[in-house]
DNA sequence: TTGACAAATGACCGACTAGTCATCTAGTAT
DNA sequence: ATACTAGATGACTAGTCGGTCATTTGTCAA
């Protein structure tokens, strides 16, 4: 669908500039040459513009920091996270913005729930980071930790997003690595613990069920042409019902569809169902 | 005027929730019980109602944290810094909320610069307790630490008031205290220049000149009952006229109208007015 | 050339918005 | 009792919004 696609793109523009709310469905279809009647043809309401957009990039960079990540030595691993953070911050810089933006401020529940899916997962990773690079000696303030992570983040976000300051993200991934470790070897009053994390009235998050896997699986095996990453899928889809293939098979098979633009998002549910179950 | 009173505290509930955008005037105007049409007797447009929202509120909150830095020891005054702050966002809850969500959200250019003039402010004041605590120690990395002191800052926002997280501010401040010093003493890794601030795009914010402040100086005479705080105001507008009086008599004047709550802006602006002079 | 069908259009709908203004009301002074 | 006035009202205007649907257009095969 490329006419789907070029709504997303203008759309987004204008969300960078004026939120969801001032950006009017008419203003989307002048800036696609498009008309109003066309746009409901790509999308059923305004709102699922909005939700398939964040689904769109969100996949786009949980994936690929994920990636990243699981692919880094422990001994950089600190730096790579905030350099291929940044990166992704940078390559979709409308979107992050518009993320940022809108993430207080949307009263719709269902998107509200869309977004702190997203939000849960990004928590997630900083977390195992924590734990791979720093293991115990946090124990007492991997919360903290996790909470000034997030918030050197928002430090690059504004200075680049909303500034437009120039920076070298190099240097600026070296900064906050320093500044991360300094913080992880001596700090000694903790400020989040485990309890108030879980005090937190987090929106109720779905766990991602096998049924709701199962589902995505077999709509992409009827999208798919390919036939090595339809074949893979089928035995996914097989191994999910049955357990009965070795890891290294499930890693391999896993492998063969990441690389699919329509499969990663699959590919990174997979590698984390399995990766907790064995 | 108690009706402008009711309107503020009533459409401040509604815009904790909504945003500005998302709240009609007929909302605002239900909840307090009134006619559309006596709304615009009290402001001229909806636009004026925040504006003065935002003037009340950050008007109380500059100068409450303002006058208890001036007259806290350096020894103790991160820690009675970030308590005092966390203290005025607590108890201006729905404002600091409202006022957090809609700062990189709203359009209007005005409402934009008054915001970023209340920012400017606010950095203003950390800045001059970093140099007061650390002096030139952060010579290379007090906006790395101005930055840093922001987003803790934000970290209690966040936890706090949209995640209503219970916290003990005095266990925080102390957290956050141990944290700033850590990275003042450490950090080696410069990640802001002055060059780098300098080049923010910055929305030009005019400089609270002499003229407006004998605007508001001869409009607050003339509604101010107290005789001390009339003619101390008349003394000190003769003084921005024609400087004669002594420093201490100077310091004396204003003391006399800080307390009035009236008066308290232009005693937090004679006062920068008279340091940054003599 | 015709018929069939999908794609695209934009006039239209009801619900909402900020802001206005002729009208009304209650209190005071004479 | 009368006249005056400041405050309050809500029907109203002019406009925007998201969303719908009868109609038109374009593209095929027969």
């Amino acid at each position: 669908m490329v006419k789907k696609q070029l709504i997303i793109d203008k759309a987004l523009e204008l969300f960078a500039e004026q939120g969801f709310e001032a950006t009017s469905v008419q203003q989307i279809t002048e800036k696609c040459g498009i008309s109003k009647g066309a746009f409901y043809l790509s999308f059923k309401s305004k709102g699922e513009l909005i939700s398939a957009m964040i689904d769109h990039f969100m996949i786009e960079i949980t994936t690929r920091i994920d990636h990243v990540v699981n692919n880094t030595d422990d001994n950089v691993l600190l730096y790579t996270f905030y350099y291929e953070t940044f990166q992704s911050f940078q390559k979709h810089s409308d979107f992050a913005k518009v993320f940022i933006k809108e993430q207080t401020h949307t009263i719709d529940k269902e998107l509200l729930l869309k977004i702190s899916y997203y939000h849960s997962l990004f928590e997630g990773a900083i977390l195992s980071i924590i734990e791979r690079v720093f293991g115990e000696k946090v124990k007492q303030t991997k919360y903290d930790l996790l909470y000034c992570i997030k918030s050197f983040i928002g430090i690059y976000t504004e200075l680049n997003l909303f500034y437009n300051v120039p920076l070298d993200l190099q240097s600026l991934a070296e900064s906050f690595v320093e500044k991360t470790n300094l913080l992880a070897k001596h700090t000694t009053i903790p400020l989040i613990s485990a309890e108030t994390v879980q005090s937190m009235e987090h929106p109720l998050i779905e766990e991602v069920k096998i049924e709701k896997l199962l589902e995505i699986i077999e709509q992409t095996i009827i999208e798919t042409k390919e036939p090595i990453e339809k074949e893979s899928l089928v035995l996914l889809k097989q191994e999910l019902l049955e357990p009965a293939l070795s890891p290294a098979i499930i890693k391999g098979l896993i492998n063969n569809i990441r690389n699919n633009p329509d499969c990663k998002w699959i590919a990174y549910l997979l590698l984390h169902y399995f990766t907790f179950k064995i």
